[in-house]
DNA sequence: TTGCAATATGTTTTTTCAAACATAACGGGT
DNA sequence: ACCCGTTATGTTTGAAAAAACATATTGCAA
C-alpha cells in the first residue's frame, strides 16, 4: 500500500505481530509456534511440521518444549519408536489453544484491515 | 490476565507490536522511532531525545537516518554548531507522520482491547 | 536381532544485532 | 583564535539468538 505525507510519496505497509506471553515475558504462542502446531495437527509428525515450516527439527522440538514448560502442560503428545518411527499430535489443550489463537488472528487481521484503510485514507490527504 | 484451556490454568498476556514498514520489509516507524520523534518534537534536540528514550545518541541518530533513507525524505531537520551546539526538529513531513501514527496507535489499542476481552472470555469457557 | 524412521538432547559454530568506544566537524559566543 | 555543546560517523567489542553438528533412544516389523 502506498501513501504520502504532505507532498512526499512513499511505499509503506502497516505491519503487526501478536503473540501470547507469560507474566515473565516468555513467548508462548506467536506466528512461529502457531504454524508449527498447525502443521503437527495436519501431518501428525514433528519432523514433517518442522520441514513444512522451514525450521530444523532441533529448533522445532525445543520450541515446543519451551512453551510447554512455561504453560505447565503439554501441547503435543509425542511417541517414538514403532513402525513409523514415531508420531506427534496435539494434546486436547494444544488443539484448543490453536483454535482460540486462530480466531484471535482472524479478528486481528480484520481490525488491522479496517485501520489500515482509514490510516491510508488520512495520510493520502 | 489469566486464562484456562480446558481444565488447565495459566497466566498469559496478549502482546502485540505495530509498525510501518517498506515493501522490502525495512521498518520505518514503530514504537522506538515513535518515542524518539516525539521527544525530538518536545525537546528540539536529538541528544536529549536519545537520553529521554534511553538509547545512545549513536543509535538514535542512525535510527532516524535509516528511516529517512527508506522513505526518501527527511523526518528531522538538524543543525549543528551555533550557540547551543545545534538543534533538531521535525520536518513538516515528520510531524505529519508522527501525528498520523499517533492516531493509528490509538485506534489499534482500542481494537486490541476489545479483541483481548473477547479472547479471554472465550478461553475461560 | 537388525534396520528403520522419528523423537530426544547435548555441544559447537555462525550469524546477527546491540552497545560501547573513539573522533571529527560545525558555528555562535567570548 | 579558541571553547562548548551538539550533530555526524567509523570502528570495535560483546552478547544473544539461530543454525549446524553430532549422537542417543525407542519400538515395530521383517
Amino acid at each position: 500500500m502506498a501513501g504520502s505525507v504532505g507532498d512526499k510519496y512513499y511505499d509503506v505497509f502497516l505491519k503487526y505481530r501478536l503473540w501470547l506471553s507469560t507474566t515473565n515475558d516468555k513467548g508462548i504462542l506467536g506466528d512461529g509456534r502457531f504454524a508449527l502446531l498447525n502443521e503437527i495437527d495436519i501431518t501428525g509428525s514433528l519432523k514433517s511440521a518442522a520441514e513444512k515450516t522451514n525450521i530444523s527439527y532441533r529448533k522445532a522440538w525445543g520450541s515446543i518444549k519451551e512453551a510447554e514448560e512455561q504453560l505447565g502442560f503439554k501441547l503435543v503428545e509425542k511417541q517414538r519408536g514403532g513402525k513409523d518411527g514415531g508420531n506427534s499430535r496435539l494434546s486436547p489443550e494444544g488443539k484448543q489453544l490453536l483454535e482460540a489463537y486462530t480466531e484471535l488472528k482472524e479478528d486481528f487481521d480484520q481490525s488491522v484491515k479496517k485501520i489500515t484503510k482509514k490510516f491510508f485514507n488520512k495520510i493520502n490527504k
